[in-house]
Formats: structure tokens, sequence, C-alpha cells
DNA sequence: ACTGGCCGTCACAAAACCGTCATCCGCCCC
DNA sequence: GGGGCGGATGACGGTTTTGTGACGGCCAGT
């Protein structure tokens, strides 16, 4: 190894900071702070890091606004911090270019498990964050937050749309109910794993054809997957 | 699973204690109980549990030293259960290296759900590469839950499905029966060995060809195998 | 405050699956 | 070829898992 990896957190609560850096350089990354946007900014110009830690909330310059301005001259992979959990600001997010996205409270070792698994993956060039998750006769575009199937439009609620994505993030993979849970509405979710056969019930209804589940299947004793290309 | 995880609650309220741990029984751990922060770390080197579900008030031994004592020999995940809700209060117990924190008053399906979440990502660091087993004209791809045979997906019912599992992680191996039903259902499974004839005679009913087992065969007086390269 | 949409849970019915038994069959060895 | 033991099979009842309709709470827009 010629060199550690850089890692830039922008961040700033002194003490999260602090916890992160601890945690970056015990695994083995070299890693700076920035205490706000601006500061953020420049050390990203001059130091050229691997990645950005970017907490969203920053006083002055929104976090977002640099993962903005960042994406308009870089490539760096960038993972966001933020306390908010909807689906919807995990979008905007995700959308502006940010490669993943960590809520509060976050555990380091975490962070540190995500940082690595961007850092893998965009040196080995694979797919990007896509898009558009597709799938059979099925098509999410995510910007839209609108999901298509045999080309009909189908509107979907929160729940319902949250659900269906996470399966379509691997069709054919067979999630657990709790999988799911913890997929679509976040870990700290409380519910009982039975509300995702009410959603997946009522997604039935909008998605599939005739009686007969084809695209949403049930996988007895384990949980649902979203089928793929095989019978 | 040769075991259930095993869940160590420390914690000093007879009444929390109690809940939790019939929750976790519930949901399918081994659940210790500590009353102090003493006996806390007595258990836990002695009982090697999976994860700490760890209060953070306890009297006499501080939970925040516990956790720094653990880390300090041990990679237990911890899960931090508190009062207190400060940022404060977090962060110093995240930086000691525990892996996630819940503040009372918690919903005990909730902490189920992060013990859970935790284990799942500690067993699993990353994604796993999709597992896939073969052997002559069957395979089957974990993840999907499928079973193909000659190209031809089979949908199995758990029992079977696990038990085709087992046989074909060492395809041509022969197993006892008494193998196949640990192996296939876990150890502490109360059941008969000729339970594996009635899962074998329905695998094979949809699996074989013809009348005649090719692929999975009766060993006289053993058990079973799978067939590895030959007829 | 009212309405409508959405959500989580419950209770009940339906469906799928499992384990066991009794019986018949086939293999192995004398 | 026959005896004896292990295996195969079909049936059956009980159990577990799902599907579904209903209900009450909650929130937002009117």
């Amino acid at each position: 190894m010629p060199q550690l990896p850089r890692v830039l957190v922008v961040e700033d609560e002194a003490k999260s900071a602090a916890t992160l850096r601890l945690y970056l350089e015990k695994s083995g990354f070299e890693a700076r702070v920035a205490r706000d946007g601006a500061e953020g900014l420049s050390i990203a110009r001059s130091w050229s890091p691997d990645l950005l830690l970017l907490d969203i909330m920053l006083p002055e310059v929104d976090g977002l606004s640099i993962c903005r301005a960042l994406r308009a001259e870089s490539d760096v992979p960038i993972l966001l911090l933020s306390a908010r959990t909807t689906e919807e600001d995990r979008l905007r997010g995700l959308r502006l270019g940010a490669d993943d996205y960590v809520t509060k409270p976050f555990s380091p070792r975490e962070v540190v498990a995500r940082v690595r698994a961007i850092l893998r993956r965009t040196k080995a060039p694979e797919e990007r964050e896509d898009e558009i998750l597709r799938s059979l006769s099925l098509e999410i575009t995510m910007s839209n937050r609108e999901a298509r199937v045999r080309g009909r439009v189908v509107d979907l609620p929160p729940a319902e749309f949250s659900l269906l994505v996470a399966l379509a993030r691997s069709p054919g993979r067979v999630f657990s109910r709790e999988e799911l849970v913890e997929r679509a509405f976040g870990p700290g979710y409380d519910g009982l794993d039975r509300t995702i056969d009410a959603h997946v019930m009522r997604l039935r209804r909008k998605i599939e054809q005739e009686g007969h589940p084809a695209l949403l299947v049930t996988v007895f004793g384990v949980g649902y997957k979203l089928a793929d290309s095989n019978t």
C-alpha cells in the first residue's frame, strides 16, 4: 500500500468529529476534520481525499450544498451523515450524488464499514447508484418516486413504495419480514413483522394482474421476493 | 445454526431485565441476566455471549466502565440502554466501542430488532458472495432460495430445501439420517430420524426424472447421498 | 371539526407443510 | 429362495404460516 486512503470528515460537532477520526485512524485511514462547510470545501480541494464524510446539518453552508458543489468539480465518493431518517431525505442526498447515507445515531464501526464498502466499490468501477430499478415488467424511477408496472404508472403510498424499493434493490433475492422491515422502514422501527404482510397485500392489489402473484412472490416459511427472470 | 445466539442482559432493574429476557427468548435467543456490573463482567467472560445488552445506569460499576473493560479484551457487540438522552452520553457510549444505543423508555420489540440487526451486521460484514451450490444437474441459489434441476426451477418447502442444501454442501458424501437431521434442521431438533425418509421421498418426486433415483441416492443401511459425478 | 388516505394490528379462514404411523416392498445374506 | 431388516410410500391429523377483511388511530388538507 503506497499510502493510506484519505478521509475528510466535515462535521461541526467536535465530539462526533473526534470519534470518527479516532475510529478511522484506528482502522487504517488518514483522517482530517473540517469544522464547517467552507473549510471542508477548501480542504477537499487542496488535500484531495479519497472520500468525504459529510454531515448534512452544518452551520452556514449546508451539507447538501457542499455535496452539490463538490460533485460539480470531482468524483470524490461522499458518505452523508444525518439525523433525519425519511426516505425522502435519503433520496435527496443520493440524488445530489452522495454514495451512501447513514442516519444518526450511528455507530462508528458501522460508518467505517460503509466507508470501506464505498471505497471498494468505487475502486472497481461497478454499477453506480442507479436511479432506475428494473425487474421484469416493473420499473421504478427513484427521482420521480414513480413505479410503473407493464408501462402503467401505479400510485403508491410511502410505506408501499419503500417496501417495493427494498425488494427491487435485489430482485430475486428472498427477504425475511424482518429484513424488509429494516430495509424499508429503517432500523429501530417498532412494528410487528406481520405489518409487512399487510403492505404486501395492498401492494399486490396494485401491481399484480390476476389473482395469482407473479411479481411479488411469497416464499413460504421465509418471506417475500420479487420475481426476477425465470419461472 | 449450531446453537442459539446468546445475549447477556446487564440490567439492575428487575422488571426491565425480565421483559427483555422474555422477548429475547421468544425471539430465538438464549438470554441470561446479570444484576450488576461485576456479575455482568464475570458472566460475559465465562459464558461468551454473542452480544451484550448493557444498561448504562448501574449500581456500583458504571455501565460505561464495563463497556470499556470488555472492549479491551474482546469484540463482543454491545448495545447500550440508557435513560439519558443527550447527544453527549450517546457519543460517549459509541466512542467507547458500543455498536448501537437505545434510549429508555424503549419497546422490547425495537430492542430485539436492533439486536438482530447488529448480529447480522457483524456476522456478514458485507454483502456476502451469493452462495451457489452445484452438483451435476442440480443448482441451488441460496439468496433466492431457489433450486434448479436440469434448468427447471423446482419449488421446495422449507424442510425439503434445507435437506437438499445439507446434502448439496458435500455432494457424494453419505450422510446418516441423524447427521441429516442435525445439518438440515439443527441440533436440538426433536423428531424421529425417519422423518428424513419422508422428506427424501417428497424431494425425489420433485427432482428425480424417472422412477429410479439418480440424484438423491439411498445407501442401504447407512443413509443418503447426493450423486456427484457418475451415472 | 370533518373527510379521506394511510398505517399498524387483530382475528379468523385458508393453505401449506410436517411428522408419524401402518403397510408394502426390496435388498442382503444365509 | 426365504427370512429379516431397512427403506419407500400413502394417508392423516395437527401445526404453522399466510391471506384477507375489518377496525381504530393518526395526520393533512379542506
